[in-house]
DNA sequence: ACATTAAATTCGA
DNA sequence: TCGAATTTAATGT
């Protein structure tokens, strides 16, 4: 409990460190602007299989993850699951429903113990309105989700299940929506494959088929990309 | 679903 | 505080 690293632990009110790490959206903020942001900030910290909130719950919140994995998706009426997107460290997500003005369309559940950082509606709404370089990334980070969902459509067109978790990996690696991502994915088969909507057997199948093309290697616990831009590609 | 292996935790000195 | 023993988690088939 006690094996802390040379890493300095978060000063309680002094230093943007932390802060700027968990979120790259405030490097251009000035000082100022930051003090105010962390003032509307809180962590939260949640366990594996938790909800973080419920569809049609009213979560006024933009969120992001500090640490862990989430899960984005709904239920259908029928009962069954969809997975809209995975987050985890680094990602933020929550704008489109703070913007709208209504409440959640999607169930977020963590994947595993998970640290977020829930920032309020009010300061949210103050960034909108302030500050330019906050505007540009949020159309960034919007557009690069349109470019998901449109794949997420053909998703679920073909069943290749393969091609299936390929796109689940990449929508993971997409530097504009997780800018402190490197080449390894700390993620179970497990979890992968409830992102993929697929089962964990069939996650290390196609896992399999996927180090078989070279594309990535598998190791306990964690992937290691070797070719991101084949592997995004995977299926075309 | 089962067998195997990696990692995390507990426990005794 | 160390490492062996046990338990839990992840993987491969």
């Amino acid at each position: 409990m006690q094996k802390l690293d040379g890493e300095h632990k978060p000063s309680a009110c002094e230093g943007t460190d932390w802060f700027r790490r968990i979120a790259v959206w405030s490097a251009k903020l000035s000082d100022a602007q930051c003090l105010r942001v962390r003032a509307g900030l809180q962590i939260r910290t949640y366990e594996r299989g938790a909800t973080v909130c419920e569809q049609n719950e009213a979560f006024d919140y933009w969120i992001g993850v500090v640490e862990g994995l989430v899960k984005v998706g709904t239920v259908t009426p029928e009962g069954k699951e969809i997975t809209f997107a995975g987050a985890h460290a680094g990602g933020w997500f929550g704008e489109g429903t703070l913007l709208k003005r209504e409440r959640r369309r999607y169930t977020v559940t963590a994947l595993r113990k998970t640290k977020l950082a829930l920032l309020d509606k009010k300061t949210f709404f103050w960034l909108y309105e302030n500050s330019v370089d906050f505007n540009h990334f949020l159309i960034a980070q919007i557009n690069e989700r349109l470019g998901q969902f449109i794949g997420l459509i053909e998703n679920e067109r073909k069943l290749d299940t393969t091609t299936r978790v390929a796109r689940a990996l990449s929508s993971l690696l997409n530097p504009v929506l997780y800018p402190d991502v490197g080449s390894r994915l700390a993620i179970t088969q497990e979890e992968l494959g409830l992102l993929a909507g697929v089962s964990r057997p069939v996650a290390n199948q196609a896992l399999g088929e996927l180090e078989r093309c070279g594309l990535l290697r598998v190791t306990y616990g964690e992937i290691a990309i070797c070719d991101a831009g084949r592997l995004r590609a995977y299926g075309e």
